[in-house]
RNA sequence: GACUCGGUAGCUCAGCAGGAUAGAGCAACGGCCUUCUAAGCCGUCGGUCGGGGGUUCGAAUCCCUUCCGAGUCGCCA
């Protein structure tokens, strides 16, 4: 509501400014600093500079202007402050505007944005035999999200899982599997042997760099479908997926696909042939590359022996991606340290001739590290991410018994706190950003976390009841002291909210407003009483903080976390 | 070395299409449970927005420069 009446305000303004002066001057409408000066704001200076006329003149002439607007009836006050022109919201009025809102809305906070757009997001993506760590928690939960959001906003959302399933590693691991594996450890504790065997690998290379060249050998037979190194992929693959397919069930995470790598492998010749064609593959040092010019280094899309390299793969899954689903949009949730990959592979689609390149979106997100560095599975130092969501579980459980011994189902409720704590956790801060792993800060459950949100619907939840609420008989004078309209206004920014972090490609703009939102129902809650005698002050508040609950659910929801009743 | 991203309170971070006294949480300290869940609320303490220049009526926000951290830079993904 508050968005529309800026956004109108400014054009009626400008316009008459434009009428006035004729000239054409673009001014700000915007949201003070501090509340107490006011709900809207308009700034002059740009206005002054422009026309040429003394300050108070022309904060006079914007003054008159405001109040002769068509929203006039939802200003209470129109203020001159130095330069600023401040506008005083009438809060009856607005909170009408803002309550029929969400009274007349079947989702609210839904936008048409999305309509007949498709978008593709390629998220979470582990690699085949190597644990599924707090690293790629990190994709997971924000691609997961990310989908979310954009579903709420109309957008058809397909959802892929490349699952790293090819490529030399694979090569590396049979190579070491064949020389010093163990069936029977492998069967019995799959991913965690495989890493064994992938860490000895590289231990070996750095004394032997000649078994490098083995294991690239074995990669491209296995592309050639050498049956032995066939079988035993297979094998690796299927104990993988089924490890990581615990760790989703957890999260309550799905996929739509989970075609990975290898199910390119068939598809690769069709690019190279393509990108020949096109007379962009260049032979250099023996390998095949794409010279991007002087902005990029060259991509290689094939190597000294033949075989095919990670951006080859790419582009097949890019060309597939864009037959079978016609997205208009693509993302790839993957980390800060793949840039350079990803801005080669648009070049590449560029040069190649396809417009789309455009529609090719890396969200990169920042790096877990540990000591201030990178995790590396190759030397071995890696935090299972089921280790962590079990001790968040655990600690979330004392938690219980210490505040809530008599509640039921204490075990459940435990897994849903502690498994959304450390996805909000994950989600609150710009996903950019490098974070250092923290086991003490991800089981916080004090402060802006996750439980925070939980505790905050949960305590709605307990006064709701079931009682019933009649949208008809609301007193909107119930609306108006400092803390009820706080919320009124926090309440009316939900869909902007959710505009924002699609913009941003970032959960945590939805993530922080839910923080904002619990914070201002807590303090409303510690202020006004909900269940009080009179019938229709009751009814009102009861309205207004079914709507929080509401807000609160969905955006935890759409974050991907656990919605609860009681805990 | 080149390129990219970051540097805001002791710690974790918002704010950055320029705007009015720079905001939260954690930690520390002090209050608040005979009233709807105290995983909460209220308050105190805490900042040369890495340093230095510049553009501007106005800079944490834009530009230049410098220091610090991270990532990447041809046969891994």
């Amino acid at each position: 509501m508050i968005e529309l009446i800026k956004n109108k305000l400014k054009l009626e303004i400008e316009e008459k400014l434009h009428a006035k002066f004729s000239e054409k001057i673009s001014i700000v409408v915007e949201k003070p600093k501090n509340p107490k000066l006011g709900d809207i704001s308009i700034p002059v200076f740009s206005v002054v500079k422009t026309v040429r006329r003394p300050l108070p003149e022309v904060v006079d002439i914007v003054v008159e202007l405001v109040k002769a607007s068509k929203y006039q009836k939802y200003f209470s006050e129109v203020k001159k402050v130095s330069g600023f022109v401040n506008i005083v919201l009438n809060r009856i009025e607005f909170g009408k505007a803002v309550i029929n809102e969400f009274s007349n809305s079947e989702d609210f906070g839904r936008n048409d944005i999305g309509v007949g757009k498709t978008i593709v997001i390629d998220y979470s993506s582990p690699n085949i035999a190597k644990p599924f760590s707090v690293g790629h928690l990190r994709s997971t939960v924000i691609g997961h999200s990310l989908g979310n959001i954009f579903e709420k906003l109309n957008y058809k959302v397909v959802r892929i899982n490349h699952l790293g399933d090819f490529g030399t590693q694979f090569g590396k691991i049979i190579y070491a599997y064949l020389n010093y594996g163990d069936i029977e450890k492998v069967n019995k504790n799959p991913i965690d042997e495989l890493v064994k065997l992938y860490v000895k690998f590289h231990k070996l290379a750095k004394e032997d760099s000649s078994i490098e060249e083995k294991a690239r050998e074995i990669f491209k037979e296995l592309e050639q479908k050498n049956p032995k190194y066939v079988k035993l992929w297979e094998h690796f693959r299927e104990v993988s997926l089924k490890q990581y397919m615990k760790v989703y069930d957890m999260l309550n995470v799905k996929f739509d696909s989970y075609d990975g790598e290898a199910f390119y492998n068939d598809k690769m010749d069709k690019i190279v042939k393509e990108l020949h064609d096109k007379d962009l593959l260049k032979k250099d040092q023996g390998a095949m590359i794409v010279d991007l010019g002087d902005e990029f280094p060259p991509a290689l899309i094939q190597k000294r022996d033949g075989s095919t390299l990670y951006i080859t793969r790419d582009l097949a899954a890019l060309f597939y991606r864009k037959n079978t689903y016609d997205f208009d949009e693509v993302l790839y949730v993957v980390g800060n340290e793949q840039k350079l990959h990803f801005a080669q592979l648009k070049e590449v689609v560029k040069k190649m001739g396809y417009d789309y390149y455009k529609d090719i979106h890396h969200i990169n997100f920042g790096l877990v590290m540990q000591n201030g560095k990178k995790m590396s599975t190759r030397e071995g130092k890696i935090i299972k991410l089921i280790d962590v969501l079990n001790e968040a579980s655990k600690l979330s459980l004392e938690y219980i018994n210490e505040k809530n011994p008599q509640l039921e189902n204490k075990e459940e409720i435990a897994k849903k706190v502690g498994i959304s704590a450390i996805i909000f956790n994950d989600l609150k801060n710009y996903r950019a950003n490098d974070i250092e792993f923290n086991l003490k800060d991800m089981v916080n459950f004090v402060g802006q976390t996750g439980p925070y949100l939980q505790y905050t619907s949960v305590r709605i939840s307990s006064i709701l009841h079931d009682n019933q609420i009649d949208e008809d008989s609301i007193d909107y004078n119930y609306y108006t002291n400092d803390y009820s309209y706080e919320l009124i206004k926090t309440i009316d920014e939900y869909e902007e909210v959710l505009l924002k972090a699609k913009a941003d490609y970032s959960p945590s703009v939805l993530a922080k407003y839910l923080l904002t939102l619990a914070s201002y129902f807590n303090s409303y809650y510690s202020q006004e009483k909900v269940m009080v005698e009179d019938l229709i002050e009751r009814n009102s508040k009861l309205y207004l903080i079914s709507i929080v609950r509401y807000i609160l659910d969905d955006g935890m929801r759409l974050l991907g976390m656990q919605i609860i009743k009681k805990m």
